[in-house]
DNA sequence: TATGATTTGTACGTATGTATC
DNA sequence: AGATACATACGTACAAATCAT
């Protein structure tokens, strides 16, 4: 017996797919992998099996559970992928393991004058041209995550060029002599998403992107990356790296 | 010119309303202080004047806009809190400054047998004796974060009796001998809030939770606390501690 | 003080989507 | 599948409050 909200601007069916999805990811139906029959999730809710009929088809549209008549709706998927953070975060080394395949694709890549934000961030003047590189990552043909990264384009001039032969950040940074860099600074927040995000990240409307908002810099404190990523929050989830139990020893 | 959707089972005002508290967030309209008028909203998503006005009424309603007659519709807050999220992670240390009034409540506590789950994270044997403790915080009275914490029951026994005398877990573990203890995982993910979480942060359909797994434990191991606190998303955003420069030395 | 321009508030009618029975 | 009720969205018109001139 749970609650859905009358007249809140989202329809019942929506409320529903949402908790039924919430339950997933807390492992409610693990044991038989799934969905209780639509007269019970119908009873639950207090509404109309109808109503649940439509919640249930949009979760298979979603790719989220898969319905076989006579049979039941079982569950494709309820486990989130692990993206590590800390002083030594690396895109590719942290999801290693975990997908078949990650890919990354640069969506737009020009030079623009630094807004205060970044300026800060970088520790330039405002309006100093920057890099602003707007990059989209797959696992395993899953849009992940997009990335606006923005760098000292006076430092790092053709970044973008040899990026496009490198494999990675770190190898483009490297080439620069960059040996090494640290996060010194990372902010996390949760969003409804933006149109833009929700397209690139092939996400319907409502759906919540986690944000995290960090600086690199070299181990000499000098500021490497500014970077926003927005991470589709029902394919991720961040595990914070607070150190060694000796404090960093 | 921006994009709704309609069908998707989520109204367009709520979609409109959405995107504005994302404006918002975004610094936006920061200048003035306020929305651009009705009409230009209208224009702006491509829908009629009185959707646009469903979707500033929800924002009125939440607290995130005032609309005066005659006037224009101003921004009533716009700056998240601060979570500090780091080793030596406190509730009240880590606000304070940022708020006038920070308060915290017990909506449920009780000893159940702990779950898989809670076992593994205090190091106990599943179906232990647990403690099981439902606090609500409030920040200049409203509501900010829902945490359930567990701990052991054996070997804190009437931790309930003493939180209600105490102001603080830390002071309640204090007076149990523990002395100090630091945080030893973080795992943060965002979520739809589910119902109950709904309701004790007063918060509508749709909304955003941040969710974080917590580890807490003394510095020779013992695990001390295992948490999940539901913070609502719009209020507040996590800032991760990565340490010092020289890598904790 | 008066007037017009701009902004929000209210009212009516119509069409379509959502939910129940 | 058909009937009913209510929510959502659009269109138009006008009222009320505020502000600049």
């Amino acid at each position: 017996m749970e609650f859905v909200e009358r007249r809140s601007g989202i329809s019942l069916w929506r409320q529903i797919a949402d908790q039924i999805r919430i339950a997933i990811s807390n492992g409610e139906f693990k044991e038989t992998n799934m969905l209780p029959g639509e007269l019970a999730l119908a009873k639950r809710f207090e509404v109309n099996r109808h109503t649940v009929r439509s919640a249930i088809a949009s979760l298979a549209r979603e790719g989220v559970v898969q319905v076989e008549q006579g049979r039941g709706t079982f569950i494709a998927r309820h486990t989130r992928l692990q993206y590590p953070i800390g002083r030594r975060t690396r895109f590719s080394a942290g999801l290693a393991g975990q997908t078949r395949t990650l890919s990354g694709t640069v969506r737009e890549s020009r030079i623009e004058e630094a807004p205060v934000n970044v300026a800060d961030a970088l520790a330039l003047d405002a309006g100093a041209p920057v890099l602003r590189l707007v990059r989209v990552s797959m696992a395993d043909g899953v849009p992940l995550s997009r990335a606006i990264s923005w760098f000292d384009a006076a430092r790092f001039p053709d970044f973008a060029e040899r990026l496009e032969k490198q494999r990675s950040i770190t190898a483009v940074l490297k080439s620069f002599g960059v040996d090494d860099y640290v996060r010194i600074s990372t902010r996390i927040s949760a969003h409804h998403a933006d149109p833009q995000t929700l397209e690139d990240l092939r996400l319907s409307p409502g759906a919540i992107v986690l944000r995290t908002e960090a600086i690199n810099a070299e181990v000499d404190g000098r500021r490497v990356e500014y970077s926003n990523t927005y991470f589709a929050a029902d394919r991720i989830e961040l595990d914070i790296d607070h150190g060694t139990a000796s404090a960093g020893m």
